[in-house]
RNA sequence: GGAGAGAUGGUCGAGUUGGUUUAUGGCACCGGUCUUGAAAACCGGCGAAGGUGAAUAGCCUUCCGAGAGUUCGAAUCUCUCUCUCUCCGCCA
């Protein structure tokens, strides 16, 4: 959510921001609307401050034995003229806060303007392998090694889904323990969060109401409407750590990081073009999270972009990181940078991490913040995540990099010391 | 799933025959006096959001788990919901 006073006191600029966003706004109405508002808080609060004031004198007057009939019948018609107003005021409440928090992030000032055709890629690190034999695609080699079985995933959980087995398996809870190891090294807290989580939840991370329909959803046998939904990614468990807290400033970065199945629905994605695990409905993959001071941010992003690259590093991976246009982020985000890993058999690059810093816009919705010391008043603090990383697109990237002439598929050193310091997965 | 108890501003904890409580008091914390310094003692301060202000000054409004209701007036009465704790049952 946006911060009501910019758009009051600058509105031309909040709305030049969110066009850089192709978001068009006119904010004309929105300001008459709160000006209306305002003035309504005032009469109400005045006609409150008077009952509030005439109360306390009604027992006294009792006492003296003085009738008071004509007081109670004074007060009785300023109730109700508040109950009036209030309700007056509710319904404004109600159509600016939809209007809020409709509203995307703004775009950080070294942002660039536009949608994905304006991503840059800021750094490409290593080259395309190159095979001197016939390069197979992953869904090909994964089921020549027996590793993974899309077909009884399919029978499991539909479309959609797939089963890791044997060394796919061991594959995977090794690049999940290699990450992990990383985040420890570094200082980041490790935490298993629910899977199942209350709708507010979605609304602090800015995914709902607007993006409600993408994720799984569970209703009580008699409700009409959701309360809880299975989550998309751990960001929105993490995010909601401290919502309603005040920190105090000396806490301040906490790093997090968790390890949470991801379930989404991708209703309408594009089955044929990713065949195999670019694209499921239940995905593994390890969430870091930062709440940050406002001035701490910046590197802060700049950190996790580091740590995510250096996880793709460390696994031999040809990636490029790219900074994403104000188009292609986040509605919540103020910055996002995207690594994207190669994949050959698509001749393309798939995002297997993407690092962001939301500014203060999920905090407003959470009311999370912290205490500044200098000050000793509440600000909002920032938060920032990024994968670090999901396996679903790392795993088909990794065995068609690492692929054999043989079908066999080289281990990355990394990755040895949980697959019984094997260097290879042999077809058996 | 059944029964019971509870939820008060960082924490502990008063207040529930509805009205001089503007939400006691202790602790913690902050400032000051005292002290070579510290402790103790004493004095003062000490929740959040919103409106109006140039104001981080005043003044006003709201918030006692959440929402609705009764009333001139609700922490206190009524209803619904959420969460926590205890006991019983069931269960990986």
């Amino acid at each position: 959510m946006l911060d009501i006073n910019l758009i009051r006191s600058n509105p031309d600029m909040v709305r030049e921001k969110l066009a850089r966003k192709g978001y068009e706004v006119n904010f004309a109405e929105f300001l008459e609307l709160d000006a209306n508002r305002r003035q309504l808080i005032g009469e109400t609060e005045r006609l409150k401050a008077e009952k509030n004031k005439t109360s306390a004198e009604i027992p006294k007057l009792k006492k003296e034995g003085l009738d008071t009939t004509e007081v109670m019948a004074r007060m009785k018609q300023v109730s109700d003229q508040t109950r009036e107003i209030d309700e007056q005021l509710a319904e404004l409440n109600a159509r600016q806060q939809s209007f809020l928090e409709a509203l995307p992030n703004l775009p950080a000032d070294d942002v660039v303007a536009g949608g994905k055709e304006n991503n840059e890629v800021i750094k490409v690190v290593g080259t395309k392998p190159e095979f001197a034999f016939a390069a197979r695609h992953h869904v090909d080699i994964v089921e020549k090694l027996g590793i993974i079985d899309y077909t009884r995933g399919a029978k499991l959980g539909g479309s959609g889904f797939w089963v890791y087995r044997k060394d796919g398996a061991l594959l995977e809870w090794a690049l999940l323990n290699y990450f992990m190891s990383c985040h420890l090294r570094d200082g980041y807290e490790m935490m298993f969060p629910p899977h199942i989580l209350t709708y507010q939840c979605g609304y602090t991370a800015g995914q709902f109401p607007k993006f409600k329909d993408d994720v799984f959803q569970l209703r009580r046998d008699d409700g009409e409407d959701f309360t809880h939904f299975i989550l998309p990614t751990a960001e929105t468990a993490l995010v909601n750590l401290h919502r309603d807290e005040i920190l105090s400033e000396e806490e301040l970065p906490l790093k997090y990081f968790a390890y949470t199945p991801c379930y989404r629905k991708e209703a309408g994605s594009y089955r044929a073009e990713e065949r195999g695990m670019i694209r499921g409905h239940q995905f593994n993959k390890i969430e870091m999270f930062q709440y940050t001071t406002p001035e701490q941010s910046d590197a802060a992003l700049e950190e996790l972009v580091a740590k995510a690259a250096e996880l793709v590093e460390g696994l031999g991976l040809h990636f490029r990181i790219s900074k994403l246009a104000a188009g292609d982020c986040s509605a919540s985000m103020t910055k996002t940078y995207d690594i994207e890993v190669w994949i050959p058999s698509m001749d393309d690059y798939k995002e297997v991490s993407s690092a962001s810093n939301a500014g203060d816009y999920q905090s407003r919705r959470g009311n999370m913040k912290f205490r500044r010391q200098s000050t000793g008043k509440t600000e909002l603090m920032h938060t920032l995540n990024a994968s670090g990383l999901a396996t679903s697109r790392i795993l088909p990237a990794l065995v068609e990099h690492y692929q054999q002439a043989d079908g066999s598929v080289i281990i990355p050193e990394v990755l040895r010391p949980w697959m019984g310091g094997r260097e290879k997965i042999e077809v058996k």
